[in-house]
DNA sequence: GGCGAATACTTAACTTCTTCAAGTATTGAT
DNA sequence: ATCAATACTTGAAGAAGTTAAGTATTCGCC
């Protein structure tokens, strides 16, 4: 914690305190004591060193809230640019990377194909992005000392091991030690979703809750999951496998072998290959089948309606076994969001057992850079907890 | 901590000493130490007040296991006579109470039927149910102190408030302060499956596992969760509804609203419709149900079939959404369990996504006395962790 | 404009819990 | 008998937090 080290990590006060600034914004000392069940005392002292190394500032007093006597407060913010990081996701087809502040604002982003899915191939567009990303951010480089990287598949965050990436076919790739010896940066890897997870819930819609889950929608229907405050990890590497759940017996035929599965109705392929059987036009693309939907043609229309229902399904699954606070459903697949909001509120109250229908639902789409971001957040995570 | 205070709760390295001791049985000072990241002489300092208090005790020395050289070790193990608890399960027509040591072995049982669901009337049934097990009980009365309570519903354990009591039709009632005024005892209250997976947790299959899931069988399909160690609670007091998961779209119409729910299949009640349709036997009970499809009785048959698929299903579900280390499916409807173990674990394999499926499943019967003893578990756990 | 009540923060002494380093204890092997 | 290995204990030192008694700043009121 003293010079600086590279890490924020310090005793459990001190992480608390920036962990709650970080996430719920600039409060003051005495408010971060009732929250974290603190004395005032150890707030001032866990922030002291805070603020000498630049990461935590005080905010101008503000104006009153209280019955009106009384020293105002001076809370406590985050600098958001004393560090910054880089976040890139992996995908089967390219690279996509951003850099964020502190607080995951983006500042420079930048993207490169990929066409190999060899290791060694992808280390080194990884390299040549880091570069582009270093080139394209406008700030002082040499607050830029962490990547964070994120892919789909089984990985291991704490040894930063890819187990088993089924688009890029690896198996067993020590990702964080190998870009690390690129880059010279402090790696960290983690699967796309649950960094998108993570995201969310330290700067996103989920801060504060207790638990919660973000789903997402597009080839494949994926859910992180928060609870108790830690995020679900899965013991055989599976978790938030809402994607296979069977919600209508009398569904297609998916891949995973299943019938009626969540993503053999609403993952994004299935959308258009029902699109171009209900269309007899076998060329149609996705964006083609949106623009029809959204232009009346009810048998397409009914694909999606379906879709947003077999979605709400999923949703409340999830909502009845772990009982989320609340729920964020995004994705590249709901750029049609227009299209499925309704649907997948209908199935989901209907669903929802009892209270569990309370929870709040928020639907919107998801650019694509916001996985990127997503892996930021998983780098920045590692600076505060290591 | 230090005279009788009721309590073994101290300084967290205390706290976490008895806990792992009591659950995971004799220990050696230093495997402690390294099982839980402290030096070995914090565990002498912790582990001395547990020892005066006679909570703890040494062992004589066992036998060598490592290379040979070394003074062998006296492992830490939990006097169990130290303490004792009572649990009492309340159902619809009956409590159900035990009296469990503090290694949750039971040592006397007893029960009394209930009649009318009043509260009033629930607490003197639960006051005498008190008296007969203190009068069944061999041991030293002085030891009992505490007193669980378990029924399904939503209940706030914290403060031992029956939120909402579908069977016995309470609202807002506070349980666990009129128990307490009535018995003298210290009470707490917990949902029947959510205590029933704490005792599993502590006490049963599920020692040791970061996060695991019990699944009950009986008129309703319940389950509960612990995810990284913690019982999972539910936001709006829905957590582990597996039974309203739609397993079969084209299955029978549920009281819940949905169809082909995995309670509308698989619960009881439904088992017995569908066999007295098959049979056309409008009085026949499960007990009969049972003996036909042992009998051979091929429609019956089905119907077992049928619902330990719909079981597989929804645990799949569970081990897809949390990937939980371990799970054990149990609950009275499982007596006849031999009709449902292979056609669960054949519907589990073939839903259970990827390497989920090697989550191992328990599959046994539960006496209905283990519900009491969940209750007693609930109780032990606040001795340590109030 | 000065005073007191209210609120926010700081400081210093003390408490509690833990580790570190240096013991003691007990065994098997040579 | 001695030595290496392992288990446990002890006392001093350190880290992290609390309590209690300051200081700082504002508002309302006379």
């Amino acid at each position: 914690m003293f010079p600086d080290s590279g890490t924020v990590a310090g005793p459990p006060a001190a992480t608390a305190v920036f962990t709650t600034v970080l996430t719920e914004g600039p409060v003051s000392r005495v408010a971060l004591a009732r929250r974290l069940g603190l004395s005032s005392a150890a707030v001032t002292k866990a922030a002291r060193p805070l603020i000498d190394l630049g990461y935590l500032h005080e905010l101008a007093a503000t104006e009153r809230t209280g019955p009106g006597a009384g020293r105002p407060a001076s809370p406590l913010a985050v600098r958001a640019e004393r560090a910054f990081f880089l976040g890139v996701k992996i995908t089967a087809d390219a690279l996509i990377g951003v850099v964020c502040d502190l607080r995951a604002q983006v500042h420079a982003s930048a993207r490169r194909p990929l066409t190999d899915p060899d290791v060694e191939a992808v280390l080194i567009e990884v390299g040549r992005l880091v570069d582009d990303l270093f080139g394209a951010f406008p700030g002082d480089r040499t607050r830029v000392r962490r990547l964070g990287l994120a892919l789909s598949g089984d990985i291991d965050r704490t040894t930063g091991l890819v187990r088993y990436s089924p688009f890029l076919h690896w198996r067993d790739v020590p990702l964080g030690r190998l870009a690390a010896q690129r880059t010279g940066l402090t790696v960290t890897v983690e699967n796309d979703v649950k960094a998108l997870t993570a995201a969310e819930h330290w700067f996103g819609e989920g801060v504060g809750a207790e638990s919660f889950a973000l789903v997402t929608v597009g080839t494949g229907i994926g859910c992180g999951l928060v609870v108790n405050g830690r995020l679900v990890s899965g013991s055989y590497g599976v978790a938030g496998e809402i994607g296979h759940l069977t919600v209508d017996g009398a569904g297609p035929d998916c891949h995973c072998g299943g019938r009626g599965c969540v993503e053999s109705i609403a993952g994004t392929d299935a959308i258009v290959a029902r699109a171009r059987e209900h269309t007899g036009r076998p060329e149609l693309t996705i964006d083609e089948a949106v623009a029809l939907a959204r232009g009346g043609h009810e048998r397409v229309r009914a694909v999606f309606t379906r879709a947003g229902t077999a979605i709400g399904c999923g949703i409340a699954a999830v909502a009845n076994l772990v009982g989320p606070t609340r729920i964020v459903v995004s994705g590249e697949g709901l750029a049609a969001y227009d299209l499925f909001d309704s649907h997948i509120r209908t199935s989901f109250e209907r669903q929802a057992f009892g209270a569990a229908a309370r929870c709040p639902l928020s639907i919107r789409p998801l650019p694509f850079e916001e996985w990127a971001r997503g892996a930021a957040a998983v780098s920045i995570q590692s600076l505060v907890v290591p």
